[in-house]
DNA sequence: AAAATTGGCTTGTACGTACAAGTTGTGTAT
DNA sequence: ATACACAACTTGTACGTACAAGCCAATTTT
């Protein structure tokens, strides 16, 4: 069975946004030169156009054009009172431990499945902040398998999941979270800046991304005093 | 500017869907009679379907027909591993406050506006459960302004926000959120039956409906311990 | 009796056309 | 110089047609 038609530009307008040939901000070509250029009719373009504004890489404007959107920073619960986002003032972000070969933890809520259990694992941690204060301790998992050559490269714009988009066309494709309320270790701690026994925000997330043999596991514990974590959701 | 045509097709399907008269698991009318009966084109028609399922009232099946689905509980947070569906087991819900009027209270970290201050409030409180463990104390605000003779009436299957489905129309089209991980205080911690101190998971949240007028602000009180919350989002 | 075929339904994809509606720059009239 | 009208673009809606693909039950063949 051949691919759709409308899945293949689809796909085609997809790949070029993601490798930037369509920038971030500009318009892509209207509707009609599109038309012309595969031709194909105006139906099938607004249905691959639809695929790529459902999937949020572009915004269509009456009477002017479909530009490209910045790509929600595909964090789930954080998706748009992200990190970053929703906090003014200097972030920051430090890595605790670079990304390395470690063996696969056994103690996540959410469970690999066995057949990434029987590849290599790959880890990073990394401690964010917001100017003097930390508030977020990350820890993340994942099978080096599906990103060859992930350690010997650098973080697109310090930012892992562009990092996967611009890099490995790696999109994330859905997210499972738990959280607890739980009383900080000796361990988070003093890496947070609070007192033992203080109550901080576990979540533990899963992300599925659009390669099969890739699934992202986190571990995130939050200090919430200053900065709850925001989320929001459309429905 | 009259409203558009596959709009209001799909207002009278979505109504009839809300009513009953389309029952949950039952065919719509195909698409052909569709067509026929409101004399459109398919292709109008299936940009109406379109909104149905996009909006979750129905699922489509290739060569069988469009079938009404069960809603999704609308709970932000808890839209897929919800409260109830979460949990094998007997969910109780306890009422320890009826719907009543009540002062709009000051400390919500999301903040109502100007408008709905100026309107009545009504509140209720109810405390859910797995067996004999309380685990979510919830509270809830909202202006009594758009739900006429609120106060007079059944919870549809115990749920809020089937009532305001099936016998307002109103449907919650987006939620907002904020996480923080508490101390469970002189009041939280009995109910909970949990010590004081411990640990716990605090969402406030904002519902907005489609019905401008009216928004619903909750805190909800988590003991995570035996059952984290759980969610899920899909891109 | 079991298996295969057929026909009639459904939704899915794709073609082509026409005009409405929003945006913007250009040119004309004031 | 400013305001207005218009033309030329854009996307949005809606028409109509054709065939592909999936489902299902009745019929035919084995």
């Amino acid at each position: 069975m051949p691919e759709k038609r409308y899945q293949q530009i689809f796909t085609i307008l997809k790949s070029r946004i993601q490798q930037g040939t369509y920038r971030v901000g500009s318009y892509l070509p209207s509707e009609n030169e599109l038309c012309s250029h595969y031709s194909i009719t105006r139906t099938t373009v607004r249905r691959a156009l639809d695929e790529l504004l459902k999937e949020g890489f572009i915004e269509k404007e009456h009477g002017k054009g479909s530009r490209v959107k910045e790509r929600r920073q595909s964090l789930g619960l954080l998706t748009v009172k992200g990190f970053s986002e929703a906090v003014t003032g200097d972030v920051n972000t430090v890595f605790l431990q670079m990304p390395q070969h470690t063996a696969w933890p056994a103690d996540l809520p959410i469970q690999p499945g066995k057949e990434e259990l029987a590849t290599e694992c790959i880890y990073f941690e990394r401690l964010r902040g917001v100017g003097e204060i930390p508030v977020m301790l990350e820890r993340n998992w994942f099978s080096g398998k599906a990103l060859k050559g992930f350690l010997d490269i650098d973080f697109a714009d310090g930012s892992f999941f562009k990092t996967l988009s611009s890099k490995y066309l790696i999109e994330v494709i859905a997210s499972e979270q738990e959280l607890r309320a739980l009383y900080a270790d000796e361990i988070t701690a003093p890496l947070l800046k609070i007192r033992e026994g203080s109550p901080i925000l576990q979540i533990s997330i899963r992300f599925s991304t659009s390669n099969r043999n890739l699934n992202i596991y986190g571990q995130l514990y939050c200090n919430t005093d200053t900065y709850p974590i925001g989320n929001m959701y459309r429905h």
